[in-house]
RNA sequence: CGGGGAGUAGCGCAGCCUGGUAGCGCAUCUGCUUUGGGAGCAGAGGGUCGCAGGUUCGAAUCCUGUCUCCCCGACCA
């Protein structure tokens, strides 16, 4: 993944900080706080469940990697320098991994025979430690960070781009489901090879690349676009409307393509990349002499992608598209908790009851819930609460009950409004 | 690897130029008053000034060396 945030202030890392979701340990390196290991662990569910959606099978591969494997590979010398080196007690080298693309062409080559196991598609998400040259911007660009790989494989090139067009378009739907608007946009394919690549930027203020797209992206429903990973004619028709519609980085960026995009439908702005994808073809499966034997009994090298997403990184670009002053505001799908619920005053016997009371009924309906019971100043509270970010707040002190009445506050909006504890339960659980 | 900057109380910093009692804010502790949007007042504790050497009657301050961290760039599956 190329591109972090630059010029502009950060402000994921600084939030992130303050309300508890990471803790600094060192240059580059970080530890999830609950709060911000229940966000990844929601992300990570997402990106799970629409990768098995689009037919993506799970698999593990290991992070820490013989350094033999490499070797052979011929990236051993190409990516030494910046990996992560580690002897073991009988002095095995043993490499924290760097790409993957190799490692799984070796497994598949020596696990998968036939024309009849493909095509498929792999994928797996763990965490990655690389030997940054220069860790910045937090978990934007860290010396560790999860990630999700996935490799397709198949007998032909029309069926690998069909596998690339899923990709694509799981990712559109993943993205989507986080509630941020990841434009894909046509990418050069570096050193990967092949011949089709995309990037897939969220907008923010902080993001590094300077970005141009029409906003008929704002207006495509993934949810609902009538999505069929089996349709083979529905997925190219799906494909050919996003790679019609104009998105470039300035990298790609073509002034007379630009030109014929309506005025009124021009977006710029800078942008942070959250998933990579790449259909590389025969690059790896050709020098790696992976074969399959077909049906007639000839040997067939299968064409290969390969689909990245940032899922640490995806925890910071959230927040940068999506916060104001007092904080983080999490859309409702990646937030730690649905509700948070505040006792302004902890001393009164009365609101504590009707908290504890709407605690254990919020519960019950299955709703997730963060009670600050916490004996501190009600504005401390609320302003925890608003840097948190939960999408909504419930706030109970002596003042409110006097009225029968607890505050319902919703974060994004920033609207308030007084009812009765049943009415706010109602509306959460609805 | 090139360029720049910083190491002084738990955190953030001033002091250094022009050597002479170790300072400020936040945090912490105590007391009182507060308590519906990150409290106020009064008081207290806390630092071999990154490390080593040198100059000097005297070094946080000047000189030399050294270590670490940060920023910009290069890099970015």
């Amino acid at each position: 993944m190329k591109d972090s945030p630059s010029g502009a202030e950060i402000v994921s890392h600084k939030l992130m900080l303050r309300a508890g979701l990471i803790r600094q340990t060192a240059a580059g390196i970080y530890a999830w706080l609950p709060i911000g290991f229940r966000v990844l662990q929601k992300i990570e569910q997402i990106v799970r469940e629409e990768q098995d959606l689009s037919g993506a099978q799970e698999m593990l591969m290991p992070t820490l990697q013989p350094a033999e494997l490499w070797r052979t590979s011929g990236r051993y010398d190409a990516y030494g320098p910046e990996m992560l080196r580690i002897r073991d007690r009988h002095e095995r080298e043993m490499l924290y991994g760097p790409t993957n693309e190799e490692m799984i062409t070796a497994l598949f080559r020596d696990e998968v025979k036939s024309y009849r196991e493909l095509p498929r598609t792999l994928y797996h998400i763990q965490w990655k430690f690389r030997d940054e040259v220069r860790p910045r911007f937090g978990v934007m660009r860290g010396r560790e960070f999860l990630m999700k790989d996935a490799y397709s494989f198949d007998l032909d090139e029309a069926g690998a781009r069909l596998s690339y067009y899923r990709q694509l378009l799981a990712y559109l739907r993943t993205f989507q489901r986080m509630g941020i608007r990841a434009v894909p946009m046509k990418a050069a394919s570096g050193p990967i090879g092949g011949d089709l690549s995309h990037e897939f930027i969220v907008l923010a203020p902080t993001g590094e690349s300077e970005v141009f797209y029409d906003s008929a992206f704002e207006d495509m429903d993934w949810q609902q676009s009538g999505l069929d990973y089996e349709d083979s004619q529905g997925l190219t028709s799906l494909f050919e409307q996003v790679s019609t519609t104009y998105a470039a980085t300035d990298e790609t960026h073509d002034e007379t393509r630009w030109a014929d995009v309506a005025g009124d439908r021009r977006r710029t702005g800078r942008g942070i990349e959250v998933g990579h994808i790449f259909y590389f073809g025969d690059k790896y499966s050709a020098s790696m002499g992976l074969k399959v034997s077909g049906p007639d009994g000839q040997m067939i090298t299968p064409m290969m992608g390969s689909y990245g997403v940032g899922v640490s990184r995806l925890v910071a670009a959230i927040i940068e598209a999506s916060h104001d002053e007092a904080g983080i505001i999490w859309p409702e799908s990646v937030a730690p908790w649905r509700v948070g619920l505040v006792t302004m005053r902890p001393d009164d016997a009365a609101s504590v009851a009707a908290a504890e009371d709407l605690y254990a009924n919020l519960l019950s309906a299955g709703t997730d819930v963060l009670y600050d019971d916490r004996d501190e100043r009600g504005g401390v509270k609320l302003g925890t609460m608003d840097v948190i970010g939960l999408p909504w707040q419930i706030v109970v002190g002596p003042r409110g009950i006097a009225n029968g009445t607890v505050e319902l506050k919703h974060r994004a909006t920033g609207e308030r409004q007084e009812l009765s504890p049943e009415s706010a339960l109602a509306r959460l659980t609805a």
